[in-house]
DNA sequence: CCCTTTAAGTGCGCTAGCGCACAGAGCGAT
DNA sequence: ATCGCTCTGTGCGCTAGCGCACTTAAAGGG
């Protein structure tokens, strides 16, 4: 694992300056993301702030009755608990591991330090946090506006830019749960797409066969997202 | 108007500290808020960060087609503009005056100046943030999950907590703008709550004669926004 | 290799909300 | 008082998505 450390590979580590990423280096804490692990609970108090280097984390919230629905998703261009630096220590909401990857964390103490400083470091996590604002005010939108198979394309494109593969392993019922809706109704929507070759879908296992055609289908929220997710970020930078 | 300045009208100004409310306080310039006044347009740079005294602000989004759903609302208890201090310049959304009242502002670089002293003002503000976030992810729930009545209930609950008086003066149309819904299915909606007494409506002019049973009904979105409102903002504090 | 488990597809009746079209009804200006 | 405008109420038919019950089919462990 030590062999293998490269927080860089999150990109907003990637693109603070060498003194300031230097400085959070040691206190970066390797952890793999297995699937379904659960960062943090809704209204637990957050211990970490965790820089995905791999797979796709989503903000969920569950309701009373145990639907739920899911807020965003978060890959290697973020962070996952903003609450620790915004103020709040937790969030109603719970951030669960959908595709499996690794990551590194920074203990909620030193983030807090560093972030006080106000340099780089806070600059990005702020722009990163309206980023994620924007994913979030285009999901509600979205949610009320717009057809299943659409919801679909979207998710699935907002995935797909979060991951090295064009295959994603995920099933119809947790898509549902995703987006907050039957389980049948992703059967149906999923079935439309795959008719029209756009995926192929078994057992589990999504690939998508023709992602400009996906684009194409796709309601104009993903790609509100994506705009602003790429004036917001920094490019990556080599370093 | 200057007979009549008083900053601390806003709960986030109110509670600043006294030495960084007096900084703030020469910048601070008073503004009207009158009905449908646009204070920033979807992608526009903000020049200003506003501190509302009264009335009420939406934040909308307005898709291609021209429908459009409202983000979240502000009151008194909060700021429109937050990209200014998130460091974005501007949002996908913009922010329109739902009920007139009045406020006050502050020019983008002194904001900024002050912001990054990284002092109780940053602080406040990046909680209120959150709190914002809080607002908008519940409505993406709601949005999907509940009826138009008790979404109804939430937004004349979620308007009527940044409000004086009981009565609010908004057509059906306008609710329907916020809700993403028909006009028609706000009529019903509005129907039902009537015959049930707990609202009047009579041509854009809604009283609310029961509040209790308002809250009775709604679903459990307005509970968990009002909650973390609750636990991130400062209590209003006398000066 | 079978047999259990889990994922995906299907059918059917039901309801909420949509789109459209139009009918009262209050309010304000002339 | 009247005209015109805006706001509200209503009545359609239509569709998307829901809830439920069930079948089919692949995967994987013994």
């Amino acid at each position: 694992m030590t062999a293998s450390l490269k927080p860089e590979q999150n990109q907003l580590l990637a693109a603070l300056p060498a003194a300031d990423y230097e400085r959070l280096l040691p206190h970066l804490e390797p952890v793999i993301l297995p699937l379904g692990l659960v960062i943090f609970e809704s209204g637990s108090k957050l211990r970490h702030l965790y820089f995905p280097a791999s797979g796709i984390v989503s903000l969920l919230y569950a309701m009373e009755n145990g639907a739920s629905t899911e807020i965003a998703v978060i890959g290697n261009e973020g962070v996952v608990g903003i609450a620790l630096f915004m103020g709040g220590e937790s969030t109603p909401s719970r951030a669960v591991v959908q595709s499996a990857g690794h990551g590194y964390r920074l203990k909620a103490a030193v983030l807090k330090t560093e972030f006080e400083l106000g340099g780089p470091l806070q600059h990005m996590l702020l722009r990163y946090t309206q980023a994620l604002i924007a994913q979030m005010t285009q999901t509600a939108v979205c949610n009320r506006h717009h057809a299943v198979d659409q919801q679909l394309c979207r998710w699935l494109l907002l995935s797909l830019d979060r991951l090295v593969s064009s295959e994603l392993t995920m099933t119809q019922e947790l898509i549902a749960n995703m987006l907050g809706v039957r389980r049948e109704g992703v059967t149906e929507a999923a079935g439309k797409l795959q008719e029209a070759g756009l995926i192929r879908y078994s057992r589990g296992h999504i690939t998508v066969l023709d992602r400009p055609k996906l684009e194409k289908r796709v309601c104009e929220c993903y790609g509100v997202v994506k705009k602003e997710m790429d004036r917001l970020l920094p490019v990556q930078t080599v370093r």
